[in-house]
DNA sequence: CTTCAGGTACGACTTGAATCGTACCTGAAG
DNA sequence: CTTCAGGTACGATTCAAGTCGTACCTGAAG
């Protein structure tokens, strides 16, 4: 039932690049703003992001928030779980989550 | 000898998404946090961030820069100067450009 | 005037990223 | 066991972005 926990970069490691380059994408911006607005910080199924693209982009898209540091993923073998790394990121880069948070949530930017 | 500031979005209509997709070039990053160092915003030259791409690229990344919101560009004619918009950046995304200053100048990130 | 450096316009090339089709794996429920 | 939904792996495609070559514009200095 505990599933692993997938490898993502440590605390300290976390680079504004891959966030910045990570967070570009309208897709992932939106996953990152879903989260950190729950202050519980909960896990959350994959599914439950509704997301208008296929489950093999999805995957690609979770492994870039993970790699980028800002989620852990847990793997269960055939579901996976989602968990924002809400301390890291406040620690590494303070105020970042808030402006996520500030973002008016359905803004389909136009790119 | 009063160059004319081109054209960029007004405070209010800055976006998240553009500055994010702005900020994700290495390049681009370097500019915004030298120009973010310097606490009195003066003007700078666009030959003074010495950058190791073409002149032409340079081009294109301050136009980027420019229709993100991030700095204002001023037109001499044959020569440009650039300014943070720190007022307007602060307002729409507060601690977004300390996130920038905290950053280790010389971090050339291995893509 | 000519020269020259800074900057732009346009096009071409190249790389990376987003997307999906097909096939396969995993664990839970019949 | 089989079935099934969630997820991954791999490859192919498509498109955006970074880069530069060539040509041209602009204003200042000779």
């Amino acid at each position: 039932m505990t599933g692993k926990n997938l490898a993502g970069p440590e605390a300290d490691a976390l680079d504004l690049g891959a966030v910045f380059r990570a967070l570009a994408d309208e897709h992932r911006r939106s996953v990152l703003t879903q989260l950190a607005a729950d202050r519980g910080d909960n896990e959350r199924g994959c599914n439950s992001f509704d997301l208008p693209i296929s489950k093999q982009t999805q995957t690609h898209h979770f492994r870039v928030l993970r790699e980028a540091g800002l989620i852990d993923e847990i793997d269960y073998g055939n579901r996976k779980g989602v968990r924002l790394r809400r301390a890291d990121i406040e620690m590494r880069f303070p105020g970042l989550l808030a402006l996520l948070e500030a973002e008016p949530p359905g803004d389909t930017d136009p790119r």
